[in-house]
DNA sequence: CTTATGACCCAGC
DNA sequence: AGCTGGGCCATAA
């Protein structure tokens, strides 16, 4: 959870932006950055998810009223989760994070391809097992500024 | 206060 | 076309 009022106005305004994106697109981190006026904020678009609340929290925002699972990586990538190392002793073992039901956590770019496919998003893996997302046939990306110009 | 760490991105090899 | 290193900046330790 943000801590400042600053954060606060960030994630939600991060929040709502997401929930411009249509049903049955993507769109990536960068471009909600761009779309709010901070080009070279993405990482924060990214922490912002992280901590998004899960669905029987209460809040607003939340894992079922924004659609988290619409917003992939610049290269047309579900982003895996990294996987937290947790003390023990001297020794760093992998641990397992909390979150189960939420968005984050081990496993969670599994459901986030799930929750694309549900909505008639095409994944397809390659032989690394990363999923990917065809940018030229379900991508979101409005406010392309004429000077500038997305890829493909 | 200082370091480390990311649901990132891009320019250069 | 793939890999690498640097930049980025809020949070956590």
């Amino acid at each position: 959870m943000p801590r400042s009022e600053e954060a606060e106005w960030w994630a939600n305004a991060v929040y709502g932006a997401i929930q411009e994106v249509p049903r049955g697109k993507v769109t990536s981190y960068g471009h909600i950055a761009r779309l709010l006026g901070e080009p070279q904020r993405p990482r924060q678009v990214g922490v912002c998810l992280k901590s998004l609340p899960s669905a029987e929290s209460g809040a607003h925002f939340n894992a079922s009223t924004v659609p988290w699972q619409r917003v992939i990586n610049s290269k047309g990538m579900i982003s895996h989760r990294t996987i937290l190392l947790t003390r023990v002793g001297r020794f760093y073992v992998h641990g397992h994070v909390l979150a189960d039901a939420n968005t984050s956590g081990p496993g969670s770019a599994e459901r986030q391809a799930e929750a694309l496919a549900l909505e008639g998003v095409e994944v397809t893996r390659d032989s690394m097992g990363e999923i990917y997302v065809d940018f030229s046939r379900y991508g979101w990306f409005p406010s392309q500024l004429p000077s500038e110009g997305r890829d493909e």
